[in-house]
RNA sequence: CGCGGCGUGGAGCAGCCCGGCUAGCUCGCCAGGCUCAUAACCUGGAGGUCGUAGGUUCAAAUCCUACCGCCGCAACCA
């Protein structure tokens, strides 16, 4: 193993019910920009996915489109496979929970935690439907009348056995954990809530079995049993990184410095997981980020509706970034929907936000500072090297606002690192170009020119850095298209801060066509 | 009284916690400028009862109270 600072992050798994939508995207994107940003500054980093397939919806599933179910679940896991790497989610490990690997350990968990007394067998009741083969909540029995919304018949009072985990137990624990680590749930609206739910409500214990099921991992003390979906899909942050027959590299990354999840789960992995941990004698993960949703925004109604198949209004990924680019994909759902709390998209903002941020502001620059070298002084900036490049925004404080830049990434608040990098840093280099007009000055004091367009182009060169957690195609290519010393695989984070002499005189390795770019982000007409 | 969020010029937001310069930003719109650039860029302008009604204060978008409206969560919806 390395010595270098490591950094473990996890984004919730997904059911292959379906394919993944633009609001599943957005949580891997959130956790790709961190795990971008965290490599950049050296850290060891470990990004973990993967697909929950240990659940009766799954199988029935597959069944109805007469499907093996672990054929299913391959061919699932290979389309969402397919979709994150179009939106260059740089993942380090896809963890299917129907792999051998994931329920030998899973086993190996819930054995110890049952060893360790915490699991005791007792009997759930409730209100079950013979067609579905399951349990309905006590809600969906008073909306429904007593019937089953699928079947319509009369829903029956059944208990059966079962087996339960001591979650109470750890009750008093967890909220002195939140108390001793305040940022254990971000962002603070989320953990509030929790907090109050616990204090005010408490936690019960939970049936963690399902009886007479034959997709899902059999409980290892009692194999006519199968492990509850959301038990065993927990598991994977720790069956991913060898828990359980990796013990080095387990004990390596673990615990956890970041789960990524949806708002909609956190109690499952506030109060849950963390007593479950606990259970089997491991720490507790360091923080859990519960992201926004994204919603729909009906343009003709002027509402906004949530995502969901029913509504036929899912909007799939690949339809974006085929249209346009997985960097316009990126940037969209990260400058536009905060991370903390919810966004919204539709089709005319996109466009807006992609055309007035990405084309005219970023693009343009690219493209107005490598027409006017080419043209004016053959692609190179003669006399250049070894000459000291300044900001060309006017009273920036770089390293200050480098920094913070740095704090809204670690917060997860990428909404307004974008924001800031367009209106503190790209706009006023615009307008820089505006000011001492190159095109005008180069006729009368050429080597004056030459000297506003080596600043200009130290603003690409930083932009190009600080943006490559975001759109990290995008970045490259507007960072090959000069000649910086630093190559663009080594380049840190804190390379944006430094402003230092090159050897060599600045010139445009850009491939050009007619003596320009083709635009870098072309406009939506 | 289940929990939480929101309501600011046409659209989307910031400001509110720790009241105080002419309520700030982006998009859109209008008028100029420039012409290096992706009809892009730059400058200026019009447009706001800061949900409603009270209250506290020399002073409230900002604090307090009530009400109205919209939305999310409510233990297998990302």
């Amino acid at each position: 193993m390395t010595s270098k600072p490591r950094w473990f992050q996890t984004t919730a798994i997904d059911y292959p019910n379906s394919r993944p939508h633009i609001g599943t995207a957005f949580e891997k994107l959130g956790a790709d920009v961190q795990a971008r940003y965290r490599r950049m500054e050296g850290f060891d980093v470990f990004f973990l996915m993967g697909n929950d397939e240990n659940t009766v919806k799954v199988s029935q599933r597959a069944a109805a489109l007469g499907l093996d179910t672990q054929a299913y679940c391959d061919d699932m896991a290979r389309q969402f496979r397919a979709v994150w790497d179009a939106l260059d989610i740089s993942y380090d490990c896809f963890i299917q929970t129907s792999s051998q690997r994931h329920k030998h350990c899973c086993r190996k968990f819930i054995q110890k935690v049952y060893d360790n007394g915490y699991i005791y067998k007792g009997s759930y009741e409730g209100w079950f439907c013979a067609g579905c083969e399951e349990f309905k909540t006590e809600k969906q029995y008073q909306d429904n009348n007593g019937l089953c919304p699928n079947h319509r018949t009369a829903l029956v009072r059944r208990s059966e056995p079962c087996y339960f985990f001591a979650l109470s137990k750890f009750q008093d624990r967890l909220l002195a954990h939140y108390q001793a680590n305040p940022d254990f749930i971000q962002p603070e609206s989320r953990r509030n809530e929790i907090v109050s739910l616990i204090e005010n409500e408490g936690l019960r214990d939970i049936n963690i079995s399902r009886y007479g099921e034959e997709w899902g991992i059999p409980i290892p003390f009692d194999p006519q049993f199968t492990i509850y979906v959301w038990f065993d899909a927990l598991l994977t942050y720790i069956t991913g990184i060898g828990y359980g027959d990796d013990e080095a590299t387990f004990r390596h990354y673990w615990p956890c410095d970041m789960h990524f999840i949806g708002k909609d789960i956190t109690r499952f992995h506030c109060a849950l997981w963390p007593a479950m941990l606990w259970a089997a004698g491991e720490e507790a993960p360091k923080k859990v980020y519960a992201h926004g949703f994204v919603y729909l925004k009906n343009e003709e109604a002027g509402t906004v509706e949530k995502i969901s198949k029913s509504l036929g209004n899912v909007i799939e990924p690949m339809e974006v970034i085929s249209k346009f680019s997985a960097d316009a994909f990126r940037y969209y759902f990260l400058r536009e929907c905060p991370f903390p709390s919810d966004g919204e998209f539709s089709w005319s903002r996109f466009t807006d936000v992609y055309n007035a941020e990405l084309a005219n502001n970023l693009g343009n620059l690219l493209s107005r500072c490598l027409t006017l070298i080419t043209k004016n002084y053959g692609g190179i900036l003669p006399q250049t090297a070894n000459v000291q490049p300044q900001v060309a925004v006017p009273g920036l404080d770089l390293a200050l606002f480098v920094g913070e830049l740095r704090e809204h990434i670690e917060a997860c608040r990428y909404h307004l690192a974008l924001q800031k990098i367009v209106l503190d840093f790209l706009t006023p280099t615009n307008q820089y170009l505006e000011e001492h007009a190159p095109w005008k000055l180069v006729k009368t004091d050429k080597a004056a020119a030459q000297r506003v367009l080596f600043h200009a182009v130290q603003s690409l060169r930083i932009a190009s850095i600080l943006l490559k957690p975001f759109i990290p195609r995008s970045a490259e290519k507007i960072y090959t298209s000069f000649n910086f010393a630093i190559p663009w695989n080594a380049v840190r984070w804190a390379d944006a801060v430094v402003l230092q002499p090159q050897p060599e005189d600045l010139r445009i390795t850009a491939e050009l066509i007619d003596g320009k770019i083709p635009p870098l982000f072309p406009r939506i007409g």
